[in-house]
DNA sequence: GGAAAGTTTGGAACCGCTTCCAGTTTTCGT
DNA sequence: ACGAAAACTGGAAGCGGTTCCAAACTTTCC
């Protein structure tokens, strides 16, 4: 199957090789006659244009890079990243744009960045907090756009999309407040990052208008992995003073604390109630289900891919940072309406068609 | 920052566009003073040549393309892919070669296809089962080699990287045998997967050797989900009838069995026991936690990028199906020797530094 | 009917790199 | 010291497209 290039079509449409370019790239100008022969050509020999050639030429290859993190196996293998990659994924097919995706790890960031910044994307999606570091040095300098997916104090004037961190904290607050829990324990994520701070502060200003507070020493800074909520919380039953609820800022950090719960004999929520952030898929089914903030992962990708794409083409964007909504889902590791089972079954909402 | 070329490189320093080229890619023939200078024009204008033209002139990309399968959502977000990726990325990275991922999802393979056939890869790792289908159509005639992860019968002369998944079932099968429980049933993935008949295969094998077998009706095949090992698991408990034993030929389906066996008031192992299939990383953090087969996956993603490599450069593949070896891991859903909680708390090897 | 305006077309330069080839310089054996 | 072999170098032709420009052809309208 020998490879057929432009100049065939041409040939074989009895047209120049700029006609060719033309009905290939919508142009105007083409009479009727030709384009309706080129097109047949085209089809006939299954004639597909060479990407590469057209980047080098046009300087636009409409392909974005997205650099997933891999600080743990275990942030990737919640399922978190695939979703938001499958979002941007579907974002940019939508928009004629096609997402490669790289997954980076600390020990490769060198190697990878080399390809990348050889390669030419004409934007990239960033997850931040985690690759930033190397950002500064790489991409800084670049003259294509730059969306971070989550906020990165440090890079303020990068554009980014995240939630609203905030607002899910305070949510998370809200309910364990009006469920009448006193003695309140918080399992946060990395102390320096942003959202780390917001969902703290949205979740203390809840209890706080509940004239309640976190049980000092029961917070912990932890990374996003099952075995710190699963330490940390076997440290705080150790401590024979376990809280009596606990929000923990990522779903993967409260699964691991219900194992931990569930190893001590301790029932959930009876005697230990516990609020997850994040709503993957999987927490619908964990034992108990956990009841947790809902974020818009998927969604998020499919915006970020829009918003990246939308820089890319030049188009005025009105929100540098954007924040979706998240929301509380109520199931029954926390008490509640939600707390007798049936009603706590998978919903539609949580099905995917398999 | 005006982008510096390989002219701009040869002139800066006083050689001649072939010269740097050279240099660039370690070939033979250049002295050492002028690649010294060459290397120093290099570093201190920190120029990177494009890879786009460099592709165009050689034919070569060094990029590998992986398709990863969105049946479901939950596939993907089991956390099973997203180890297989984190495999083939590291390992191409190794070996010089960059992994580009793409998520294809069943209504977008016709443009992601068409991205795909563009661009100019040096080889293709197929997520098998999913994407088969199109791939004859769309890659079939393909020059460029290719690689399936999971076997397919669909197309036995393609290479392929795998479990055994015979012996996978056949340890499941052995373990509830030694353990004497006598009224067993299975949850199978896809009724025409390669896996699903392998793996079911074992077990029987296993079971028969002690005099066991499956009890009839309580076979169910079943998608990658959740969803599906709760729903089936729900039905087998109304059915009053309920096994004593289950073999779920994915965590997925057994951590989606171990929620219905819950909320039915049943208990695990005591009640009924539940053995699952692949150890993701998750699943030593159920509740409780789950005996199962592991798999390899993240070897298999760095074998893939390996044995792609080889035939692309061409050396000689000696196993057209490499099938890897999976092993039993003992946890708590199916008592035997790990079946007290503290013994089965995440082990080492379970861990993934944060 | 003819000039002005608009439409369609092909030629040619160019994108940044690789690679072949012929020419030039260096090395080395005797 | 001389010629042949080996090592090195630069010119030029691509790779497969896009795009600018001028030329050729149509259409419009007074």
């Amino acid at each position: 199957m020998k490879k057929i290039t432009i100049d065939d079509v041409a040939a074989l449409a009895h047209v120049s090789r700029s006609v060719v370019s033309r009905v290939l790239n919508n142009h105007p100008n083409v009479s009727a006659a030709a384009r309706a022969r080129v097109e047949k050509v085209i089809r006939e020999h299954n004639y597909r244009p060479s990407s590469v050639a057209r980047s080098l030429a046009s300087d636009r290859t409409y392909e974005l890079c997205v650099m997933a993190p891999r600080r743990s196996n275990e942030v990737l293998s919640s399922g978190y990243w695939a979703l938001v990659l499958l979002g941007v994924s579907a974002g940019s097919l939508q928009r004629g744009y096609f997402a490669s995706i790289s997954l980076v790890s600390p020990d490769m960031e060198g190697q990878i960045f080399d390809r990348i910044t050889r390669h030419a994307f004409d934007g990239y999606i960033l997850i931040a907090h985690d690759v930033t570091a190397i950002v500064a040095d790489a991409l800084q300098g670049s003259p294509k756009p730059i969306l971070l997916v989550g906020q990165d104090p440090e890079f303020p004037n990068l554009h980014s999309i995240d939630i609203d961190n905030w607002t899910g904290g305070y949510l998370a607050g809200q309910h364990i407040a009006q469920l009448g829990y006193a003695h309140i324990g918080m399992m946060l994520g990395p102390e320096e990052a942003k959202e780390t701070i917001d969902r703290r502060a949205g979740f203390e200003q809840a209890l706080q208008e509940a004239g309640l507070s976190v049980t000092p020493g029961y917070q912990a800074y932890c990374h996003y992995s099952w075995e710190t909520g699963y330490i940390v919380m076997q440290e705080w039953i150790a401590s024979g003073q376990c809280p009596r609820a606990v929000f923990c800022t990522s779903d993967v950090k409260a699964t691991g604390a219900l194992r931990a719960l569930h190893e001590a004999g301790l029932r959930v929520p009876e005697d230990v109630a516990v609020v997850g952030f994040d709503d993957l898929p999987a927490s619908a089914y964990s034992v108990p289900a956990l009841t947790t903030v809902h974020q818009p992962i998927y969604e998020k990708g499919v915006r970020a891919a829009h918003m990246l794409i939308d820089m890319v083409e030049g188009k005025r964007i009105t929100d540098i940072h954007l924040n979706l909504p998240p929301h509380l889902v109520v199931r029954q590791t926390c008490g509640g309406t939600a707390s007798s089972a049936p009603s706590a079954a998978p919903t539609a909402r949580d099905r995917t068609k398999a």
